[in-house]
RNA sequence: CGGGAUGUGGCUCAGCCUGGUAGAGCACUGCCUUCGGGAGGCAGGGGUCGAAGGUUCAAAUCCUUCCAUCCCGACCA
């Protein structure tokens, strides 16, 4: 390809509503141009990465035998009114719409109701399973909040798998493939990731591994053990149940804390440690109409997992200031477990704790050396909080660490839940009808484009692995309109490269000077960089640079495009 | 959906407070010079100042409403 022919529109400026680094790059390369909020053109040099990110998936689920089929994008009510999703999934990311027949259709954010009808249609005896299809389609989630570029668009490309199965064992075998699968697929990528427990929210199923891609941009917490090869996301993370402290019970004490609200104000104020502290947050519950969760001071509630107690009202929502000053009479910050009279439901940490400082349920007022069985009640002890750097793991191998990670892949085994509902059997050997088993393998493909570059970029831009490179090789003549042999030679080494089959880019801009052609060479990314000048010429060389290692050298020109044959072959097959 | 911010040529922004002929840089077109790290000069094209109302002799500027975009919190590939 010449750059003369060709569309390079990089920008100088970092665009004002581009916050994350991939979104900024991915802007000023020219791979991307933003149509509506989450909503994205795709460029030609940004096309080529999609499509190389595209074919190593493909190339992989190929190889683990998996079939590609193509589903379609819009997808009539009647399939999730049927699964029982068209109400469920309803919080805002079903885009929907009407037909001119007045019937109901949404764009599909996924595919289970669409790939599950499919199969109870094709799928009849069990001598078809177990079977694995997939696609690399276009969804459609109506976000309320898409932002950092592709790491969460609205409109993306998804690879989604969906596999049947006659019974759990064929499920398990076929998820651990699927696990082994995405592995490769993020290792040919050369991302620094981990496959963590999760949980599988309104998907549903049993088992669920998500695979993230490490970087501070990422919206997700991942604790993995520093001893052993437990990680999870923060979401499913057990907080192990420390030894209760066994100190001698104190006298109760009552101090007054004037306008003292927050955790921090009371434990400075006190000159007591958080830790010491324990916080009580009013949420509404499913049979009573309040229950408390009780906390240690400096720990956070998990929202997951008070999710799974069934006192908990549905949708985990917290009590209003009026609410609580109606049925305690007193306010948010001055909250505690002693003498309430609804459910108490403590975290394990809070209730390991003896001699602890807590709300008086008055305004102004504390309590200290407060202790459990003596001063309040648990009605439960369960695990709220989410662990903090340093807990134990929970398989009682060394200690959690924290960091950010990018979801880019999460699979499932979903059992029977839309086989069921949507009653798709086959015929088992008996000539019975049975349910079939169903698992789910999504990966977000134009989001891997993203995570790829917030781990592969410099201050001067991005840097591809020579797998996922829009083009492998750039030639960049200098001064080709004054010096008729470098023209030439630039034009001879690029017909030299295509023949041999390498995807080359030649910088042919006039009027582009020097400097630009680098910047832009380096913005975009191209792993490996020629120079072709006069300079070089008087001794039949060309100046190299590896956008990678930032290494240079001077290569003779003869031979020139063998030579990256063979160091691209060597490096792909490596990849 | 709650909270905050911002909307001025394709991009980055100034002008708004204190109303009075729409600006700069980048990008684009033409010519000239330049040409090994985002060149310079000259000449040009391009904006109903997010939209609609209102106040005023006069609105980018003040007021109201709406819309869009981005950021912070509950969800997901």
């Amino acid at each position: 390809m010449k750059a003369s022919s060709y569309s390079i529109s990089t920008l100088k400026e970092t665009p004002a509503d581009a916050e994350v680094i991939s979104h900024q790059l991915l802007i000023r390369g020219g791979l991307i141009r933003k149509l509506a909020s989450g909503i994205y053109n795709w460029l030609p040099m940004g096309l080529r990465v999609l499509h190389k990110v595209e074919g190593i998936i493909r190339h992989e689920m190929d190889a683990a035998g998996a079939l590609e089929v193509m589903m379609p994008v819009v997808q009539p009510a009647e399939l999730w009114v049927e699964s029982g999703r068209w109400k469920e999934y309803d919080d805002g990311l079903l885009l929907k719409f009407v037909d001119r027949h007045k019937r109901d259709f949404c764009m599909g954010p996924t595919h289970e109701e669409v790939i599950t009808d499919l199969a109870r249609n094709e799928l009849k005896s069990h001598k078809q399973l177990p079977i694995n299809f997939y696609q690399i389609q276009t969804k459609f989630r109506d976000e309320t909040r898409p932002r950092f570029g592709l790491l969460r668009a609205r409109e993306f490309l998804m690879k989604d798998a969906y596999s049947f199965h006659m019974n759990v064992e064929s499920l398990e075998q076929t998820y651990q493939l699927m696990h082994q699968t995405y592995c490769q697929i993020l290792e040919k990528m050369r991302l620094d990731f981990r496959p963590v427990l999760a949980d599988t929210g309104s998907i549903g199923g049993s088992a669920s591994v998500e695979f993230h891609v490490l970087a501070d941009s990422g919206e997700d917490t991942i604790a993995f053990s520093s001893a052993s090869d437990y990680a999870a996301n923060i979401e499913m993370a057990e907080a192990l149940a420390p030894a209760p402290e066994t100190d001698n019970p104190e006298a109760l004490t009552e101090v007054a804390t004037p306008g003292q609200k927050t955790i921090e104000a009371v434990a400075t104020f006190l000159q007591v440690d958080a830790k010491r502290t324990v916080k009580t947050l009013i949420v509404k519950g499913s049979t009573e109409p309040l229950v408390a969760l009780v906390l240690r001071g400096d720990h956070q509630l998990n929202a997951i997992k008070a999710m799974k107690i069934a006192a908990l009202a549905a949708p985990l929502t917290l009590a209003s200031p009026e609410d609580i000053q109606a049925a305690l009479g007193c306010s948010v910050g001055s909250i505690g477990p002693v003498g309430l009279n609804i459910p108490i439901i403590a975290d394990r940490s809070a209730a390991a704790l003896a001699n602890f400082t807590c709300g008086a349920n008055k305004d102004d007022y504390h309590l200290q050396n407060v202790n459990w069985g003596r001063d309040a009640i648990a009605t439960a002890i369960v695990d709220l909080r989410n662990v903090v750097e340093g807990d134990p793991s929970p398989d009682g191998l060394g200690q959690l660490q924290l960091k950010k990670g990018i979801e880019v892949g999460h699979i499932f085994q979903l059992g029977e839940k839309y086989s069921k509902a949507m009653n798709a059997t086959v015929l088992d050997e008996t000539g019975k009808a049975v349910v079939m088993n169903m698992g789910c393998y999504g990966m977000g493909v134009t989001r891997l484009v993203a995570a790829i570059i917030e781990q592969y970029h410099d201050d001067r831009g991005m840097v591809w692995p020579t797998c996922i490179a829009p083009f492998h090789v750039i030639i960049i003549p200098i001064n080709s309109h004054k010096s008729a042999e470098v023209a030439a030679t630039a034009e001879s080494i690029y017909q030299a490269m295509r023949q041999l089959g390498i995807e080359v880019l030649l910088d042919d801009r006039e009027g582009a000077r020097p400097g630009a052609k680098f910047a832009d060479a380096e913005l975009i990314g191209i792993p490996h960089r020629i120079v072709v000048g006069e300079r070089g010429l008087a001794t039949q060389v060309v100046e190299y640079a590896n956008r990678q290692t930032g290494a240079t050298s001077e290569l003779p020109v003869d031979g020139i495009a063998a030579h990256f044959k063979s160091l691209l072959d060597q490096e792909l097959s490596n990849d």
